[in-house]
RNA sequence: GGAGAGAUGGCCGAGUUGGCUGAAGGCGCUCGCUUGCUAAGCGAGUAAGCGAUCAAAAAUCGCUUCGAGGGUUCGAAUCCCUCUCUCUCCGCCA
């Protein structure tokens, strides 16, 4: 959520900066419902005060007696007010109603573009092999452990099943991460729940907009977890931090769940878009002046993980047109995938600044006297375990179908490679 | 799921015959003083949000907020209703 104050007094700029990310006629519209709600609150508040004033008949305390006149006076004013009241908490719903649908301002140093042909490099790591026997990794994993048949009959599509080696290599993957990012990179390790409330998903900014995007259960209007940034993030909501502790870098894994509306057809074969996947995901708290040096680690601290397995990637500057809808900045890094001849995404890490700290109303005090000041929340994957699969599975592969495992994994999968499952 | 108790400021905790309580007291925190360190002591200060005046800040004025929502009343932390959450006991369960 943006801030009102700062839209009010800057429409021009407002309109500028969003231009690659919303309408102008909602924009239009915000303007509208806030002016009539400006007035509205005055007319009431002038009530208010008129009724206050006779109540107490100048300074201290109420007077115990009323007259009959007064009393009746009074009964008019509280009506009155009551109508002012009513129209007050509808234009402020439609107010926050708008509000909650405007994607982030992108920062000054994001660059310009419609889409993600228009993002830029930014710089590339290890030596991407490819060859004409390399097969894709759904069908180097068929005979090592991975089930999607089995699991379209249980689940549907876009689930899978893990066997064996395979198995452990998915949980192995999600230990190395977290241990990595807890001893060498300074972070609190959590373990979050996997449904969230309505509120939570508003506060990251999944809701209102993106609803068709979530499971979500009917009986108890609760969310499947789409990342863990979603309970993460969430965990400090409607508090006021001690600026002491900020940073705060918290690391968590979850399953995660995504309906994926909109992409049928898109990575309809392997491990790269399901509709459950494991993800260990990053989340800073920080004081806004400290923010953009946080993005810049924590992009780091993710590389690190590919790096470790020595899995060759390269790191790009989303573009305006293809920033998510909370996020100011963010950068993507896609791993080489050689049956694709490409680089595919990831992890991505955001630096939503004041954005969703506005919706979830997470404060902190940079001094003990000082006035609350909105916290920056940063997120970012380190990494999405389920791609990091396929990238091993395709990167490690031999020709004999046989795939070598990383050095950095052979103590949490216990052996050197996966071969094939008898 | 059944029965009971509760929800007040950064924290703890008064206040339930409706008005003088935005809210006692304590802790914490900030500033100052004091004691040769430390600890302690003394004094002052210390909620948030919104609106108006203002170029802006500061300041001032006004409004709102005692779990959430609604009701009674000129007036509600205090009375009534609904909901949420927490705690205790019972049941069930990994």
């Amino acid at each position: 959520m943006l801030d009102i104050k700062w839209l009010r007094s800057h429409p021009d700029e407002a309109r500028a900066r969003l231009r690659d990310r919303v309408n102008g006629e909602l924009l239009q519209q915000l303007e509208e419902t806030d002016t009539r709600l400006r007035q509205v609150i005055q007319q009431a508040e002038s009530l208010r005060a008129q009724q206050h004033a006779l109540q107490h008949g100048g300074a201290g305390p109420a007077k115990r007696s009323i007259t009959e006149t007064d009393r009746a006076r009074l009964r008019q004013l509280a009506e009155e007010a009551k109508q002012y009241e009513q129209q007050r908490r509808e234009l402020e719903e439609q107010l926050y109603g708008i509000l909650l649908r405007i994607p982030n301002l992108p920062d000054a140093s994001v660059p310009k573009g419609r889409d993600e042909r228009d993002n830029v490099e930014v710089r590339r790591w290890g030596t991407p092999k490819q060859a004409p026997w390399m097969r894709p990794h759904w069908e180097i994993g068929a005979s090592l452990g991975l089930d999607f048949e089995r699991a379209a009959k249980v689940s549907g599509a876009r689930f899978v099943f893990e066997r064996g080696a395979m198995a452990r290599l998915e949980r192995a993957l999600v230990n190395f991460m977290l241990d990595l990012h807890v001893q060498q990179h300074g972070y609190e390790e959590m373990f979050p729940p996997f449904l969230v409330t309505r509120e939570a998903m508003t506060g990251t900014g999944q809701l209102p907009k993106f609803a068709e995007d979530a499971f979500r259960t009917t009986e108890d209007e609760l969310y499947l977890v789409p990342t863990a940034e979603v309970p993460v993030t969430n965990y400090h909501r409607d508090e006021i931090l001690d600026g002491a502790t900020l940073p705060r870098k918290y690391v968590a894994y979850s399953a995660c769940f995504r309906r994926e509306a909109g992409s049928a057809g898109r990575d309809t074969r392997g491990l790269i878009r399901m509709h459950q996947f494991n993800k260990v995901e990053m989340v800073n708290f920080v004081a806004p002046e400290d923010s953009y040096a946080a993005l810049e680690a924590m992009v780091r601290d993710a590389e690190e993980v590919l790096q470790h397995l020595q899995l060759p990637y390269r790191v790009v500057a989303l573009c305006t047109g293809d920033l998510g809808f909370s996020a100011a900045k963010t950068y993507d890094l896609e791993v080489w995938m050689p049956t694709q001849h490409t680089y595919r995404e990831i992890s991505s890490c955001s630096n939503c600044e004041a954005f969703q700290a506005r919706r979830a109303n997470i404060r902190f005090r940079a001094h003990p006297t000082s006035k609350p000041e909105y916290v920056h929340t940063l997120n970012g994957s380190g990494l999405a375990v389920g791609r990091t699969v396929a990238a091993l599975l395709e990167n490690g592969q031999q020709p004999d179908g046989s795939v070598l495992l990383p050095e950095a994994l052979i103590p949490y999968v216990g052996v050197d490679r996966l071969a094939l499952v008898p």
